[in-house]
DNA sequence: CATTAACTGTGAAATTTTTCACAATTATTT
DNA sequence: AAATAATTGTGAAAAATTTCACAGTTAATG
């Protein structure tokens, strides 16, 4: 539709990210945080930070912000208030990213990881809509108590299609990823956040996946470490 | 140590994934990958992947390497068993991430999503340990049956100093994982791997911190949804 | 009201990372 | 034994991303 200019993968994981520590300081109850404070609490150097805002520009309205006009979101100047307000802020991010209009999501696997994601307090902030949650067990069905309804794991396909649901949550056990997976794509599932610690194929270029591994972070946060350890001795 | 020279940063990512992936196709019974395969099981381009695997190179044994003398893993040309060799390349691959000597971990915070983590396979594998897990209740520490050692929370520092742990698996409420981590980090922990929905600010720049972020890849997913709509309409 | 201090925003430079393109290699086929 | 097909490895070019440095802005201070 818009056509607006795809921002850079970096900068829209980095604002993806952001928009969530946004969400946690408004309800510290700031204002308005720095780009500095910003980058403490991300890890992110602080120009990095203003330079993934400055993407929020483009496309900021019909206004033509010619020249050098006043253009920025945040306020420069010393004292309190300064910075960039928050809820401005956030909604800018939300605007780019999309996160405007909620998204429905599903979940398959209800073993303790499961569990522990139906409980999150995120599906009850409104911006993502849990709308199903399926399993193999009966038992387990049965047993759970929560809003979110629950499906046998047999109506997969008919409940993904029949709500539109657009991301799917895998946390199923690993002998069971792949085909959970094939199902999710057949029924018309766009994006996928695996859990199970098995490498999915997709190939439809349609469906995003999103592989959260504990053993990749393992290997990773083990690699840095190494490297530090060739440097300090 | 070794003062080998150090890889940049995406790099050591996609090698640590790639750690993971080749594994399991060990387990699957292959000999062999090519690196268009690993391009279509890691969504990452073959020359891509074919310059990370060059890294591999530097250090690799005394062997003076000039001018155009054999020096990869990979072995050139078609039919069955041409490609990477699954063992020498899974080696090699270790020892430059230095995955070659096993580490210690901790889990902290018992809930369902630390069972799920705590019942994991990968412990099993060797190369990482998980020497102690905590939580605050009594009662769930004596309801699990398992062969890791349980630690009430306030035994936290004494352990981690004791066992010398590296790494600290954080799955605790989102209330009390600020604190838990300053805690990890006053006992000396090197690395965080955060599953709370919080974000961490860990000021030592010797410990690393890796978070895991359920409402972060969320973002991160709608987002390029949301460009992917752009672009087809 | 001039000065100071603490910020933002950004074009341009520097650096890093990815992509390209193709020579070299080797099993298999003809 | 020549031709073919599939594959690695890598310098060099291209592209992407990060860093720099500083002009411009504004509240607070003296």
């Amino acid at each position: 539709m818009k056509k607006d200019s795809t921002l850079p993968p970096p900068t829209l994981e980095r604002l993806a990210r952001l928009y969530v520590l946004l969400g946690k300081l408004q309800n510290q109850g700031l204002q308005a945080v720095s780009s500095k404070r910003l980058s403490e609490l991300l890890g992110v150097p602080d120009h990095t930070i203003r330079k993934d805002l400055s993407f929020l520009r483009e496309g900021l309205g019909t206004e033509q912000l010619t020249g050098k006009e006043k253009t920025g979101v945040g306020k420069p100047g010393s004292g309190l208030g300064r910075g960039y307000p928050l809820e401005s802020l956030r909604v800018l991010i939300g605007a780019k990213l999309g996160l405007t209009h909620p998204r429905t999501a599903c979940l398959v696997g209800l073993g303790n990881l499961g569990v522990a994601i139906l409980n999150r307090r995120i599906w009850q902030e409104g911006v993502y809509r849990l709308v199903a949650a399926f399993d193999l067990s009966e038992n387990r069905l049965e047993l759970l108590s929560t809003k979110i309804p629950l499906y046998h794991a047999r109506e997969l396909e008919g409940v993904v299609r029949k709500y539109r649901i657009e991301i799917g949550i895998l946390t199923v056990p690993p002998e069971a990823a792949q085909e959970t997976a094939d199902r999710l794509v057949r029924a018309g599932i766009r994006g996928i956040i695996n859990f199970a610690p098995v490498v999915l194929t997709v190939k439809s270029n349609r469906v995003l996946v999103r592989n959260v591994s504990l053993a990749g972070e393992l290997n990773i946060l083990s690699a840095y470490l190494y490297q530090q350890e060739d440097v300090d001795g």
